[in-house]
DNA sequence: ACCTGAACACCGTTCAAGT
DNA sequence: ACCTGAACACCGTTCAAGT
C-alpha cells in the first residue's frame, strides 16, 4: 500500500506488461495505467523510455549470469548436463517472451543491445568451456559453440516458422555433437 | 521523372532507407521525403504502414526462393556447395541489414511475421534435403537442420555480442557437420 | 522525494479537395 | 488515377506546481 513507488516497482510493472500483453503493449501510458499513476511520474525515476528497457534488460542479464554461476558451480554436474540445462532453458515459454521482447528493444536502442551482447557473450564462454572439457580442441570448441549459441538466439527469437524442438530432440542433438 | 508513384517505387524506396539509414528510419515521414511526396499520397498505394512492410517482406521473400532455386538447380553443385552458398548468402552484409529489419518487424506485425515464416520453412526443407542427400538419416537430418537454420536466423538478427563467423570458419563448421 | 496536470512535438491515419 | 493539405488521435517528453 506504499502510494510510492521505487524504480523496482517500475521494472516489475514493464515486466508484467512484457509478459501478459507482448512487446507491443510497453508504452509508458499503459504502464502508468497499470501502476495508477500519471505519465509525468514516470520521469521522476528514469531519463526516458530507452532507460527504463535498459534497466528491465540489465536485470535480465544479471538473471542469465546467475542461472550460468549456479551451472557451473554444481561442480558435479558433468558438462554434457551443464549444456542440456541451458538448452533447456530457453523451452521455458515465460522467459523466453521476455527475452524475445529485449532483443527486439535491442534492435533500436543501443544501450539495451550492449548489456543483450555482454549476457551472449557470457553464455558463449560457457558453452565453449563446456565442450574444451568434453575433450574438443579450442578452435572446434569456438566455432561448434559459436553455432549453438546462435541458434539459441535464433530460436528465442521466436518469430521462425519452423518446428520447435521437443526435448527427446535437445537430447538426439548434443548427442550428436558432444 | 515519372511525377507519379506506383507500389513498386514505395517498396523501393522502403528498401533504400532500410539499407542507408536502418529500421529505426523507415516511418512514413522519413520515406515521403525521400521520394518528394506528401504524406497522405502514402495511403493512396498502402491500407498502412503495416501494408508496406508486408510488401517489403513479401519482396524479400520472393528473393529468398529464387536463390534457393538457383542453388538447387545447379545440378552439378554437390549438396555441400549448396550449404556452403547458403551459409555465405548470410554473411553478405547488405542483404542481412534488410533481414534484420524484417524480423524486428515480425515481431509487432503479424503480416510479416507470416511471411517471414514461410522463408524460413523454404530454407529449412532445402537444409534438410541436402543433408539427406549426404547420407544423413531423416530424423538425424531435420534436428541438425533445424541447428544450422535456427543458427542462421540467430546470426541474421545480429545484435550478439559474439565474433561474427569468417568463410574460413563457415567451412571447418561444415566439415565438422557433414 | 515523489507525483500531478497541462503543454508541446512528432507521427500514423483520414479525408475532402485538387489535377 | 494519383496527389495535396489540413485535421485528428496518440504517445513520448518537459516542466512548473503541488504534497
Amino acid at each position: 500500500m506504499t502510494s510510492r513507488l521505487s524504480a523496482t516497482d517500475w521494472t516489475d510493472g514493464a515486466l508484467d506488461l512484457l509478459r501478459i500483453e507482448g512487446v507491443a503493449a510497453l508504452g509508458i501510458n499503459r504502464l502508468c495505467e497499470h501502476l495508477g499513476v500519471t505519465r509525468g511520474s514516470f520521469y521522476w525515476h528514469f531519463a526516458d523510455l530507452g532507460a527504463l528497457k535498459e534497466a528491465v534488460t540489465e536485470r535480465w542479464c544479471a538473471d542469465t549470469r546467475t542461472a550460468l554461476e549456479s551451472f557451473a558451480s554444481l561442480d558435479r554436474l558433468p558438462p554434457v548436463e551443464r549444456l542440456r540445462a541451458m538448452t533447456l532453458r530457453l523451452l521455458d515459454e515465460d522467459s523466453a517472451s521476455v527475452e524475445r521482447a529485449l532483443r527486439a528493444w535491442a534492435r533500436t536502442d543501443e544501450r539495451v543491445a550492449g548489456v543483450v551482447a555482454e549476457a551472449d557473450l557470457a553464455v558463449f564462454g560457457s558453452v565453449q568451456g563446456a565442450l574444451v572439457e568434453l575433450g574438443r580442441g579450442p578452435e572446434e570448441a569456438r566455432v561448434l559453440a559459436g553455432l549453438l549459441v546462435y541458434a539459441g538466439i535464433g530460436f528465442a527469437h521466436g518469430e521462425a516458422g519452423l518446428p520447435r524442438p521437443t526435448v527427446a530432440e535437445v537430447d538426439r542433438l548434443l548427442g550428436l555433437i558432444v
